[in-house]
DNA sequence: CGTGCGGCGGAATACGTTTTCTGAGATCAC
DNA sequence: GTGATCTCAGAAAACGTATTCCGCCGCACG
């Protein structure tokens, strides 16, 4: 075990008595071979320690068994969870995983891209800070989009259904008797942002009390808007929001003003960030948005591509969670 | 550029009328060649697009320019910025990086030291969720420990001064006059809680109204401190807190009964956490980590060990954020 | 008893580099 | 003009594995 000295196929082969050639099929699964050979040659590459080169495999197998995740948001709050769940797949497919945070650095991504095919990489999955579609990367071997998904249609992409999302809520809002609905939104300039607006607001149809209001993902943001949106519409009974850390400062400013959630006004969230969720007086009602699972499939869909297999493109639907935000404590 | 047939050292040399042996000399700057000849071949390798293979490379030369980045976070909050630095300078000396989250499971360990060891990387680089020190892993590879240093003294660890940033804390405190000082601090069985509960209150001497309260790493033990503490100590004049989340549990309790921070009582947490440091009422003062640097300063520890020379351990002297929770808006 | 066939394992080659060793030519001292 | 010294570049041997043939053996069949 501690008898340090690299051990070579050659040395398993020797013990167990059979050729080099033999010894890789035995294994690798390959080749014909009787049952007992392989055992044989099994036990010793156990008995030796014997863990492959994979430079060697990589070199006379084409294959390198390594696949690129290129990340353009530094490993972000929603890049972390897709990340996870590829790296989890691949890596129980034998997969290791080269990690390339590009930084939204297009001078870095070029970097990487010939840094993954110097070592001739058998996939790539991206992703990134939004659901907003990005530009293709282009290279010549398979390639899945995770959370981000792909401008073009011909890629495979891994994406989350954002519209659904905010319908999800805003029927959660109805069955609960909710029928003055306001909705305070992200930043317009995201697409993400504004296709939850425009879902959620026909979906509530007559039951919205005013235009969905855009600000910025931040708390204070929140909290502003509620002082906008009681100057308005007092009689507001629910407030729908475009991220956690808007609702949570939702939440605050209700609560100083002396409206109790959910009692006089529910709110809702959007994206299960536990630190905004969890921590929000009262916790807060959101949809998760399956991120592990968006990470899972696309790492599945990669290894389908370089097996050669022509998995489609999918769209995860997010799921509802209940907090106290929306359903009385 | 998009005649996409893959061009080997073979193709260079060819075209620039040399040996492959020599266009290998010349592409790696070894050897000794004419500079004409060494120009001549780059100029070959550009033209034809030439990037290097790096399974080739590893194969003959023994590296592999790959290094492995364990952590047992899940690129949680403390270990993303870690990586990040190290990620910096190491694809920066044209490493690449694999990742490897152990989910602090022995067994996921087990198995990414073996496919690492498969892939001789040149080092690996070990983080973690704490600065609490771990048990060093046994491999015969360089191996640096960044954040989570190693148990053994003679690894080469790139650690936090925990003590130290509880000190800067306690001193700004005493600099703005604070003479009646509570600290407020996470769980008891994390080291570096401890450990920062104890050199601030040693700092703080009779300047400290109490001894530190331990409870968990929450905003809601924030807030029952608070209580706690103003039950005993109504006249405290400045509460120091063990995390960035726990200060801003107690800048939110502080504030609904009635005491003005930083006026009444100042605050300080601890991590610079943003989305916590900068979205509590007042935005807290707090000490930075400096993870990047620890992060950059073990991957360029890595690169020394690689290279043969031998790196001393050292510690990152963490620095003080001034914001409106010490000193008055 | 010869022919063919199927099951099994070995020999050889390929993968793309790096690196060491060797030798050809040029330069220099005498 | 001869031998020694240098400078440069090529030939060839690694590196560790996968894979493609090829041939051997034993068996069934005619």
């Amino acid at each position: 075990m501690a008898g340090e000295t690299i051990v070579r196929i050659t040395d398993v082969a020797a013990l167990a008595g059979v050729s080099i050639g033999t010894a890789s099929k035995a294994l690798n699964d390959t080749g014909q071979l009787r049952e007992e050979t392989r055992l044989r040659v099994r036990e010793a590459a156990q008995k030796l320690g014997f863990v492959m080169d994979a430079r060697g495999r990589a070199l006379s197998s084409g294959r390198s068994y390594t696949v690129g995740m290129i990340t353009t948001d530094s490993f972000g709050r929603f890049s972390i969870p897709v990340m996870l769940g590829a790296e989890d797949v691949l890596s129980a497919g034998q997969m290791a995983v080269l990690m390339c945070d590009t930084r939204d650095d297009s001078v870095r991504e070029q970097h990487y891209l010939r840094s993954l095919s110097s070592r001739r990489v058998d996939g790539i999955i991206v992703t990134g800070r939004s659901s907003d579609p990005r530009p293709r990367i282009e290279v010549d071997i398979p390639v899945v989009y995770a959370f981000t998904p792909s401008l073009s249609p011909d890629d495979v992409s891994v994406a989350v259904d954002d519209a659904r999302g905010a319908e999800i809520l805003a029927e959660h809002l109805l069955t609960i008797g909710r029928r003055r609905v306001a909705y305070v939104s992200g930043p317009s300039r995201h697409a993400a942002s504004t296709l939850r607006a425009g879902a959620a607001a026909a979906l509530l149809g007559p039951n919205l009390v005013a235009p969905p209001l855009f600000g910025e993902w931040s708390e204070r943001w929140g909290r502003q808007a509620v002082d906008l949106l009681l100057r308005q519409n007092p009689d507001v009974d629910a407030i729908a929001c475009g991220s956690d850390q808007v609702a949570r400062g939702v939440c605050d400013r209700l609560r100083e003003l002396g409206k109790s959630v959910p009692q006089d006004v529910a709110v809702t969230g959007y994206d299960d960030w536990n630190v905004m969720a969890l921590a929000s007086r009262p916790p807060l009602t959101t949809v998760n948005l399956r991120l592990e699972d968006v990470g899972r499939l696309a790492g599945r869909a990669l290894l389908d591509l370089i097996a050669g297999r022509e998995p489609a493109s999918a769209v995860i639907e997010p799921t509802l969670v209940i907090r106290e935000s929306t359903v009385g404590a």
